[in-house]
DNA sequence: CAGCATCCGCTTTGATACTG
DNA sequence: CAGTATCAAAGCGGATGCTG
């Protein structure tokens, strides 16, 4: 007996509103999705797996069925790479990327509840490019470019000054500026100012290199909340 | 993944990433979440029926659990009004109020699916509030005020000009500068510059007034979208 | 191994009924 | 008016199976 396997139906559930905030929670309100943004945005075109793997405690049917979704709405679109690479790739189609402003204000809103995180948080650190975009930025474009190495999980990151812009990358530089290690919490606590750097060291920050250079990237008003805002 | 026991028995799933954005999931991610913080954005105080009334197709226990958890985490607050009142009131606290931008972020990137919504969604007239934030600044503050009632659902609503700035609200206004009624697509249409207004006409819309009343309130750049963008 | 699909126990949701 | 109670259905999480 051959029964055709009802191809599973796109039957998304919807709010049935008319208002756009509805609409978009139509599209990228359930669970998991926009955490699948989240990785795309902040790793660029990515292989199943990688994208896995950037998604602690997701189920793997999950991410297969977000990922259909997402391409269904058109957020998503997968690339057949040709050898060497031999692999599909998703990748953000321009619609997608238009959410990247209202996923940095969730994640903005967010930062609050970082220093009360719980110690044993699953951690990525491509994680900490939100926090880059939204707490630093060049202050002194036309000094010399500066490199900070930051290993705070299981990638090490760069965070480097491109003709007067952040970049943060995943990967090793050779002579960094300076060079943060520790626990998630101390690493973030410094780059985003929330944590004096002192204090962090005591924590058990470890460090090479010139500390001032975080002071080049830092805003003036972020340096502020270092003494006076919540302590990481 | 952990599930963490709140203060009673209620349990809230978290991602248990130390990641900013799953921070914010944590705690507005769940369905409907979001959209009761719309109509507390957009009604201020509001009782526990105006609110169900607000979310058409909301379930009255995921109402009574949604202001529960959104109460315990401190986005929300109830207030206990005395007489002539006599009853409770849900209001948004500083702190969620400051999910604003990112509603609003959200609801802006939601509008291009507004054209193409279905006939029978469910509308609010206060759901135009996200809308005039979004598309309308008044154009010319030194002119005489102006009002706009608009009649696309159930509640009448007003646009006026108020100090150089917009203010939407229930109501009816004695002789308006311009009316509007009809169906929900084409008054948003028309309002957000997205579907020209003889276009809007032909299609049903009723009008009274002056209807260049719009352009006193339609930046330049919206008012191009009329005839490029897609049509209501 | 990458990239899913299937199965199963459990949790959340949705619709309705009911209560102070 | 402002919720609680109940229960079926859908969704989720975890494990495992299948295919190139």
């Amino acid at each position: 007996m051959n029964i055709k396997p009802t191809a599973r139906l796109p039957l998304v559930r919807s709010y049935d509103q008319f208002c756009s905030l509805a609409k978009t929670l139509d599209v990228i309100g359930e669970r998991w999705t926009m955490l699948v943004l989240r990785e795309l945005m902040l790793r660029g075109p990515s292989r199943y797996t990688d994208l896995r793997d950037g998604l602690p405690g997701i189920a793997t049917n999950l991410l297969a069925d977000r990922l259909r979704d997402l391409e269904q709405a058109g957020l998503v679109e997968r690339e057949e790479a040709p050898p060497p690479i031999a692999t599909t790739l998703y990748r953000l189609t321009t619609r997608g990327e238009e959410l990247r402003p209202a996923i940095v204000e969730l994640a903005r809103w967010g930062m609050a509840f970082m220093p009360e995180a719980p110690e044993d948080d699953s951690f990525r650190g491509h994680w900490l490019v939100f926090p880059v975009e939204l707490y630093l930025a060049d202050q002194a474009p036309d000094q010399p470019p500066v490199t900070v190495q930051v290993q705070a999980g299981d990638e090490p990151m760069v965070i480097e000054t491109v003709d007067g812009r952040l970049r943060t990358r995943r990967g090793r530089v050779e002579h960094p500026d300076l060079l943060l290690s520790g626990m998630p919490k101390l690493v973030l606590g410094v780059v985003t100012g929330m944590l004096a750097f002192d204090a962090a060291v005591g924590r058990g920050l470890h460090y090479e290199g010139d500390p001032a250079t975080l002071k080049r990237l830092q805003p003036p008003s972020v340096r502020l909340k270092a003494s006076a805002g919540p302590r990481l």
